[in-house]
DNA sequence: GTTGAAACTGAACGAGCGTTCGAGAACCCC
DNA sequence: GGGGTTCTCGAACGCTCGTTCAGTTTCAAC
């Protein structure tokens, strides 16, 4: 029922589809564009995969999963919160900026799942804001009281984050690296006041 | 074709719709749904609106129009970098805050949009980033270089100001006062290492 | 009370949608 | 090479979609 073979065609599929539905959104996206995409006949895609539904389900998860992963390998052992929150932003950024249609269709379909899809999605959601929210507690324990409300500070943080498939070229003149230490001085010169310098931000890809 | 009692009802009309949009999204919604949540019948709406697409340009169209109305009036006549800035945002977050459906139709439904509609509205939201683009370049001339990559900057703002649809209620207990201080706060104090007292933020609803 | 434009509507059209189904093709182990 | 599982697909089903159209109602002006 899950062969190797049958895992690397379903990837193709789910690949296939992000790519789709970044472009012309969930709902706009047929059944039969997704068959034309993948390379599959139309009845053949519900061989892998039970609805259309099911489909955006499983590229959020998967996706959001490796992006939760990669954040608890970035922060596993550091203690300092400033490069604790930089690690976050390093890895939220690099994953973005390495799959950006995965990661429109997360940030932008976000309200088209429903039921226990959305549930399930929902779930991982709190989890990766709580992170975020303890890091700043974090950091206001160690740099003093913050300059701005916590809950405002955290989603206008996830909002220039997620924001970026509206304008973001990973192939133009601004690097990753660029990016990421860019919204890292920006959050943290406004949030606790800190002149972020070089030295404090993480290597790239520390993770 | 243009009666006082026919444009009121157009309005009545867009302001429905763009309640359902908000909610359901504007593929997801048709024009069943519009129909049944403006009280007039399905046949009646072409009456007022030549298709589903111009519904959702004309929501767009007039109130990205309001937004570039109400930062012309609350920048006219400041000179201060800083308080344009301050009044830019504000005058964002306010009207955002207050007209929450047709915002986040506008932010989230951007891509819907096709051949002059798409056109229309680019133009506008060219206009307003060269704008903003603008104010940031007065504030590096009186407050010294950035800390951060301009066009990152600007859109790391937008980022901030166009995310609240997913999680602010202007019914909390975070008010668009708030709100507003602190984006300016978290901005000015990253990009430029300026640690904003309230002096310096307009008054509210300053324009 | 008649007229004509404006406002409105029930019913239908053609097209495209997500999904299903039965049957055939390909593959593997004996 | 026979048998069973895995994989693939053309064709169709029922439904909803945006839009149209011929017609009716409303109503102010004469």
């Amino acid at each position: 029922m899950a062969s190797p073979a049958r895992d690397q065609k379903l990837e193709t599929l789910l690949t296939a589809a992000a790519r789709v539905f970044a472009k012309h959104g969930y709902h706009q996206t047929s059944m039969r564009d997704l068959a034309r995409a993948s390379g599959i006949s139309l009845a053949g895609v519900y061989y892998y995969v039970q609805s259309k539904e099911e489909l955006l389900y499983l590229i959020q998860q998967r996706n959001f999963a490796a992006v939760l992963a990669g954040m608890h390998a970035a922060l596993a052992g550091v203690t300092n919160p400033v490069e604790r929150l930089a690690r976050f932003i390093d890895n939220h950024l690099d994953y973005f900026a390495t799959h950006m249609a995965e990661m429109k269709v997360l940030s932008h379909e976000a309200g088209a799942l429903t039921g226990e899809y959305l549930h399930r999605v929902t779930d991982m959601k709190h989890e990766y804001t709580r992170a975020l929210m303890d890091i700043l507690a974090e950091l206001e324990h160690t740099h003093g009281p913050a300059h701005v409300n916590r809950r405002v500070a955290a989603y206008s943080l996830f909002g220039m984050m997620n924001w970026i498939y509206n304008w973001y070229d990973p192939l133009g003149d601004v690097g990753v690296e660029l990016l990421s230490q860019n919204v890292c001085r920006l959050f943290l010169g406004g949030y606790v006041g800190l002149p972020v310098s070089d030295a404090v931000l993480p290597q790239p890809a520390a993770g």
